[in-house]
DNA sequence: AACTACTTTATAATTATTCTAAAGTATGTG
DNA sequence: CACATACTTTAGAATAATTATAAAGTAGTT
């Protein structure tokens, strides 16, 4: 049973509002993923090495796929994918877009990119979202 | 050994500068790109079925995949990534953009999308390109 | 406190991709 | 233009990321 206690509220109720129960695994995920200052990006295989390392009693893999994957359901996650038949994903809701620098990834803020012209969408379809991925080669 | 006939020199110069000698199987799967009016997309999955689909001999999945990575890393194929763990390959290299619906891929030539503004590089790197992702959704 | 539906977990299964090593072939050399 | 050799093809094994399974555990309601 969950100590409900105000500290975790916050990300207990992301749990809640992702149709998941606020287990004790689930809140230490939400936890570890939404309790800091930036925003960061992750695979499910980095977010497990990093929680397990440091606890005695492991959280199994099922665990974090089936948490991660019902927070970015519910919008609390974003998931982007590299040239490497991997998930990423972002903590950074907010609409905005990436570098990518041979495999790392910098948040670009949404107002340092700005069009002058965008297609219409084909009919009977709308736009979603527009992100931009501006690939980044060394200087020399 | 490959008949060096007009008709597939194209094919072959593509193979060759690859750095990949013009087997009958290399020669039939660029063909089976490149021989074509219209650019497509396809994951190596997709391209080794309909190819083999016709074939009583089939091109075993190593040989669809060593010439995909050749192709690309020549510069001849562009590799991209939906949120589903696939490559994605587009013979059109040309610069330029995607709609992606629910797992569709629809190309957006270059001059559709202009930019207003651009952040910088940061230092010691350059831009090596930009790409634009508008995602669909039903207009209902 | 008891019941029931939802969870966790270890493990197996699946999917996309890469590796391996034996048998086959392109190509330069003589 | 036959030979030698390095490059290829192939089937199958190996790997990596992810998803499925089913038994044991727990949250939330009664």
């Amino acid at each position: 049973m969950q100590k409900m206690n105000n500290k975790n509220k916050i990300f207990i109720d992301k749990l809640r509002s992702s149709g998941l129960r606020p287990t004790n695994q689930r809140v230490e995920i939400s936890k570890f993923l939404f309790n800091r200052k930036k925003t960061f990006h992750f695979t499910v295989e980095e977010l497990k090495n990093s929680m397990n390392l440091k606890r005695s009693k492991k959280i199994s893999t099922a665990t974090f796929y089936n948490t991660v994957h019902a927070l970015k359901s519910a919008g609390y996650l974003k998931e982007f994918s590299l040239e490497n038949n991997t998930s990423y994903y972002d903590t950074n809701i907010s609409s905005h877009h990436h570098f990518f620098d041979n495999g790392k990834v910098i948040d670009i803020n949404s107002d340092k990119i700005t069009f002058r012209k965008l297609p219409e969408a084909p009919k009977g379809k709308k736009i979603k979202n527009v992100e931009v991925v501006i690939r980044l080669e060394n200087n020399n």
